[in-house]
DNA sequence: GTCTATATAGGGATAGAC
DNA sequence: GTCTATCCCTATATAGAC
């Protein structure tokens, strides 16, 4: 849509890196135009104010993120695959988008109103009334697949288990990682098995064993 | 140790909050100072620049935490009741410190070399060389207890599904929990043992059945 | 130790030429 | 649209009196 030489489309790019990097009282409009390749009354010209940029970079990374995990809550596999399948992706859009998550949620934890506006103005519709993995849960749980229990909890734990890595990355490699040759690549992919496995067979229905 | 009507005490707690609230470049020495009920200057007296305070503050934090969570890991308790405990008695640190963890993560993501620096100068001796964790854990495998796996993913498992609720609360009371009479002493009570339920038989040893 | 007053720099924002 | 030059506020830091 946009040509990837509009300067618009430079400037927004430019911003995201230094705002995802240092955050909102971090970021120096002067850093962004150096990274740009303009200069700061340019950047005044096309949005307004340093707030006004932060507001829009903010919207569009979290819709970005929003609408990809979204998507992947349409499937009608049953609930084994949808979670194994979930999970992958999820992992490998975070792969993706590694420090996104970490930019939202740190944002709102120390923004002001202004970040929980833009929050609230940026939440999918589809998500505003009602969660879509819930349904996806309580059907399983109906069948009889998986234990009862609060849906919540379940979503809580596939996606905290999954989001934890890259939210902590810095501190992780240093205290539980701390290997010269570490191979990020296959610790990852290990990962997503690992989740799976956990959380699926601790979903399992429990018989007379226990 | 110090009395607690002492200056610097007063200081240090003033300058937490803020520091914690709005993280190293959102905060203001004036407002730690109008918080600390005294002025800038002396905020100067007692620590030389903004910086100093700051870093700290990151270390006495960091290592508080550390502090508590190493306290959990002495036991030896058989591993079904210790992960169990674990599990609780973390998330009652959680509670009691629900800021701390994304403070410690958040200023690590957009910190520079002064916060990275301070991290690796805080680190318990303990938890430098070997991760007393990943003992306990592979115990329970060599026993059979549980199925082998890499202890660090269990940890991540753990630890992520713990932490995320305090991490994302903003934007989880708002996708998820949207409710006018959420129970969050409630909730996180539930919290504990989906998670330990969850993991533990997550991680029971797998017959014929599948 | 604690204050008021002030120096100094950094950075967001604008004026105005081209 | 894009630049240079500049305004001006904010915030860290220091000087110096008490």
């Amino acid at each position: 849509m946009v040509k990837p030489d509009d300067k618009e489309e430079i400037i927004l790019k430019a911003a995201m890196e230094v705002f995802v990097d240092k955050g909102q009282y971090g970021a120096k409009m002067q850093e962004i135009a150096d990274k740009a390749g303009i200069n700061k009354a340019l950047l005044h010209y096309y949005y307004r104010s340093k707030e006004k940029l932060y507001v829009h970079i903010f919207k569009f990374i979290f819709k970005k993120i929003m609408d990809e995990v979204v998507e992947l809550l349409h499937s009608d596999l049953p609930f084994e695959e949808f979670l194994k399948t979930f999970i992958s992706k999820y992992i490998d859009v975070l792969i993706k988008n590694h420090r996104f998550p970490m930019f939202i949620m740190r944002e709102l934890s120390q923004g002001g109103k202004i970040v929980s506006n833009a929050l609230k103005e940026a939440i999918p519709s589809e998500l505003s009334a009602h969660s879509p993995g819930i349904e996806i849960i309580e059907e399983a749980m109906n069948r009889g697949e998986i234990v009862k229990m609060d849906p919540r909890q379940i979503i809580l734990t596939v996606i905290g288990s999954s989001l934890f890595y890259f939210m902590g990355e810095p501190i992780i490699r240093v205290l539980l990682l701390n290997e010269e040759s570490f191979d990020r690549e296959r610790f990852l992919e290990e990962r997503k098995e690992a989740i799976f496995n956990i959380i699926y067979y601790g979903l399992a229905p429990r018989g007379e064993k226990q």
